[in-house]
DNA sequence: TCTCATGCTTGCCATAATGACAAGGTCAAG
DNA sequence: CTTGACCTTGTCATTATGGCAAGCATGAGA
């Protein structure tokens, strides 16, 4: 299989097949006598591990930790588990930040009545930097 | 008043003063003799606007944009309002998103019995794509 | 067989916002 | 006069991704 259909396959895009394989989240494919890259069963597999840990939020070092954790079968649930819960803290702390900034700034669209008048509370916080 | 003193001032760094300036979201400040730029209490006002703003998550970008209709005092008050409500959905839609990712996660790290045994459901999960 | 479309290869450029570092000029205090 | 702190500009790196270009491969149709 080459990489247009390995991408169609997994839903990456060719580029990005190519790049994993560059920052070693992939070991160098097989290549056919053209040069074309060719993906087997187990290739497709370790890249739908990839698309799922990333759409997961995890960024590509953490994927690749995971990888690692995958590969090593002897190696114990807790480290997975404890690479996990860090990315759901860092998620937490994330959210709570978007969640104060969203809770702000719609405090200061509410009291902003928003008509052709050029007086505006919004400006008026910037302004004083949020005193 | 020198860099130094203004990034102090502002919270911002000196790096980040001359960056804002290149990109034209400050324009240049008077220079010393020597070369050295020179910030006056209105450069210090809108580099203050500039860090709430963007304290506030909007970027560079929009950070821009309000400068704009700052300056302008004509401007009315719901092209600001109009502003930060785009950004709030934008806001909204990213801590939605979070929340999925973390929930769907916190689900799977509950599952997972975390002990020194090789089984686990994340890495199951991963394997096979969340299916 | 010639040609055209499609797909593969590599490599370079760009993004957003920031830090780090380097090499050099400046200034004030000791 | 030296030292240290500060300023200048420039370059490189980060993360993950898209886009573009030049060149080769391959298969289908004329």
């Amino acid at each position: 299989m080459n990489i247009g259909e390995a991408a169609r396959h997994t839903g990456l895009s060719a580029k990005m097949i190519r790049y994993y394989e560059s920052i070693g989240l992939i070991s160098p494919t097989g290549r056919s006598a053209n040069g074309y890259r060719h993906f087997d069963e187990e290739d497709l597999h370790r890249l739908a591990f990839i698309r799922r840990s990333h759409d997961l939020g995890f960024s590509l070092e953490e994927v690749g930790r995971l990888l690692t954790l995958w590969h090593d079968r002897q190696r114990a649930s807790a480290d997975v588990k404890a690479l996990a819960g860090t990315h759901i803290q860092a998620l937490n702390r994330k959210i709570h930040e978007l969640v104060s900034l969203r809770d702000t700034l719609q405090e200061l669209v509410d009291t902003c009545h928003g008509d052709d008048r050029p007086d505006c509370p919004i400006l008026k916080d910037l302004e004083s930097g949020g005193r």
